[in-house]
DNA sequence: TGGATACTAATGGTCTAACCATTATAATGA
DNA sequence: TCATTATAATGGTTAGACCATTAGTATCCA
């Protein structure tokens, strides 16, 4: 299954040969890799440095391990969790400002929703509509349902990402707002009127995509992400004061 | 300086407490941390648990680990390096096919040149300059030169995202970048035309970049990928006949 | 004197062998 | 039949030793 470990890093050499054996699908996600003891046999190498090993492949989010008998190192489906993580690490040691965020949302965000005007089918309008709804409802009890909204904003969002079909825009656009909650606690204070603002930007937006005006639903999708990245600047703002 | 570890998982109590030192900044980029003996007496566990946490460490990005006297632990400034990876990862395990990638390359790079173009500075003029003489240079020897041109015009469309100022962009194109090399060598062959037709859209962009043209170094950005999207679907379509 | 060489010690990398903690399964018993 | 207990597989941890690399120091020789 596995060749005997070279080179100086001895874990290195193994956390490349298991990687490679995952990425090339020849061990599959939801498969178990042996024993740790096993292993350490089949690398010709000692516990601990596979356990290092087994430890760099954790935290790279392509095994999780777990405990007792029947427990193990188990191959994971590859998820966001990992660019989430390095993307908190560079936002918490400032080297990506929330402007930054807003920016490439903007840019992204808007090249998606022109992909799904393009793509939308008769049920993704439908799935859209009563996403739609959802917000609507939270939007009209004003400022003690911000959250609710929010997750219903996340939604729309993504649903979007989904309808354009390609996984790298629904890869980065999780990514995007799984993190953008970080500033929400601290800058975005929306009321009623904030809230219904961007209800009509998202009913505005889904309009479009049932036009399939690429165009328009790009613009619109940036403005309302314009808007949002607004409100948190200024409440940003206010808190200096 | 650190307390005792807790927690069932106790390497996991000893990353926690390291990271939040950093990222609070208690201790800064480029000092040391003790030595991995030192340490396993900081928080009174053994050696093997204690460099378990040190692996993590390391793949987070957060310290670089050198050998000998005066080695071990140095505290590195936070980095896009993980959030590459985690993104190479997530394409290879995904499949994502070449279309998805072009279509992902030309809405993102369309947006980068775009910012290029509002933000540059004499100075970045001049490198795109330099970079785009040897592109040209060659691109002008023909098919033998191919891979050497694709890595100018790669320096030239990383330079783009330096000069865009977004690190979450920058990051992103140097994944983008490192993922299309997989493509090339399957289906990408390109004469002295082909070759000569991309300068001429790289020169093109660069001159838009200089005037400050938003929308017309974008549109030529996306013609230019397209473009090379094409080569690569026509490539592939002979392959299989 | 000065440069090359050899020694020394600090530090990360690895190994062995044991024991602890958790947990699924099997055996046991009311 | 169901609850309880025992068993064994598996990851988590520990201690102590030795190896490999490397910077600094001492030594030697020209």
């Amino acid at each position: 299954m596995f060749r005997a470990a070279k080179q100086s890093r001895i874990f290195q050499d193994i956390v490349d040969q298991i990687q490679e054996a995952i990425l090339s699908g020849s061990v599959k996600s939801g498969e178990m890799l042996p024993a740790e003891r096993e292993l350490k046999e089949m690398f010709q190498t000692s516990r601990g440095t596979l356990r290092e090993a087994l430890r760099v492949l954790e935290q790279k989010g392509l095994i999780e391990i777990k405990l007792g008998v029947g427990g193990g190192a188990m191959i994971k489906s590859a998820n966001t969790e990992q660019i989430r993580e390095s993307l908190d690490i560079l936002i918490r040691s400032q080297r990506v400002s929330l402007s930054h965020l807003c920016e490439f949302r903007e840019g992204v965000e808007g090249d998606v929703v022109a992909l799904a005007a393009q793509r939308a089918t008769a049920a993704d309008i439908q799935r859209l509509k009563e996403l739609l709804k959802e917000a609507k409802k939270h939007a009209g009890k004003g400022a003690s349902h911000r959250d609710a909204f929010l997750e219903a904003d996340k939604k729309l969002h993504l649903a979007m990402a989904q309808i354009s079909g390609n996984p790298i825009y629904i890869s980065i656009l999780k990514m995007v707002h799984n993190n953008i909650n970080r500033y929400y606690d601290n800058f975005l204070h929306m009321g009623k009127r904030e809230l219904m603002e961007n209800y009509e930007d998202l009913s505005g937006m889904v309009q479009a995509i049932e036009k399939g005006d690429r165009d328009k639903s790009k613009s619109l999708a940036q403005s309302h992400i314009r808007r949002f990245s607004g409100y948190m600047k200024k409440e940003k703002q206010q808190v200096k004061d």
